[in-house]
DNA sequence: CGGGCGGCCTGGAGGC
DNA sequence: TGCCTCCAGGCCGCCC
């Protein structure tokens, strides 16, 4: 469930909360994530490190560590991060806890295991293997209709499934992705490689908007997502189209929102509107 | 070789 | 009320 705006505002709070903190210990409960944690390559390289910084690229989380060190953190579709007290009891499918010098804890929690954490040398960053395919970013200069176009050109795919492509741009999934479409009045099937330049600077601006407010909102808690505190995002109330099929389309008020799957997605869209 | 799709997972919801 | 099935979906790798 977390998508870019979800992963946002867990790295602004993470900037907030834990600039300049050290790691005393680290216990890693449950390696076995998507892709199984190796304990005697990320303990050592986290050990006594210090905090310096919080990125975000696409979904994932970097911590930029002292001595060049940098931990990667995606939290798949279940991840938690949250900051407690050291004494705060451990939760069921807690993977890993870091031990701050303030007493008190980063953990990671992950039930349905589809999360992944590393390490690497902060000069590898470049050509790691998870983020060297990745695409533009939204909020970057590069990420334009123009670029889109370029993109897209001759593809058949629909363009639902190209915004949710990594490779074309990061952070757009499945939730936002729908939320995009319908503000850009644009039905999720049409071809990609068919959408005018001009449709594609509204994807453009649609998808900076959708994701900024979302962010502003503190992300969209439909079920699992919270922020380091444990505070929800209110996001979810302002979602026009998804997980609404059979309401009024908020735009149109005539028709009713429709749902439909593509590439095993709920898909959500106002046949009136998005055309 | 672009792109569709299965597999990885568990908890919660809904049906009977 | 309890059990079963289905669904949620990011991302990688397989395969057409």
């Amino acid at each position: 469930m977390p998508e870019l705006p979800e992963v946002e505002t867990l790295r602004i709070a993470l900037a907030e909360s834990l600039m300049q903190r050290r790691i005393v210990d680290v216990c890693i409960y449950d390696s076995r994530l998507r892709v199984p944690i190796v304990d005697e390559r990320v303990v050592p390289a986290l050990l006594g490190r210090t905090f310096h910084g919080f990125r975000r690229r696409a979904k994932y989380l970097l911590f930029d560590l002292s001595d060049e060190w940098v931990m990667l953190l995606h939290l798949g579709m279940s991840g938690h991060l949250s900051l407690v007290p050291a004494t705060e009891p451990r939760r069921n499918h807690d993977h890993v806890v870091f031990l701050l010098d303030d007493n008190r804890e980063l953990r990671f929690n992950d039930p349905r295991r589809f999360g992944m954490l590393d390490v690497f040398p902060r000069l590898e960053e470049s050509g790691h293997g998870r983020l060297c395919h990745l695409g533009v970013e939204p909020f970057s200069p590069a990420f334009t209709g123009e670029h889109m176009r370029r993109q897209a050109a001759g593809s058949r795919r629909p363009v639902k499934n190209f915004l949710m492509d990594a490779t074309k741009v990061v952070g757009v999934g499945n939730i936002y992705a729908n939320e995009i479409l319908f503000r850009a009045r644009t039905h999720p099937k049409r071809h990609a490689g068919r959408i005018s330049a001009s449709r594609w600077e509204s994807l453009v601006v649609a998808t900076r908007d959708v994701l900024h407010r979302a962010i502003t909102l503190g992300g969209t808690t439909l079920r699992d997502f919270s922020d380091l505190d444990g505070s929800r995002g209110s996001n979810g109330e302002r979602l026009q189209v998804y997980n609404r099929s059979g309401y009024r389309c908020p735009r149109c008020a005539c028709e009713d929102i429709r749902r439909i799957v593509m590439v095993g997605r709920a898909t959500f869209y106002c046949p009136r509107c998005q055309r």
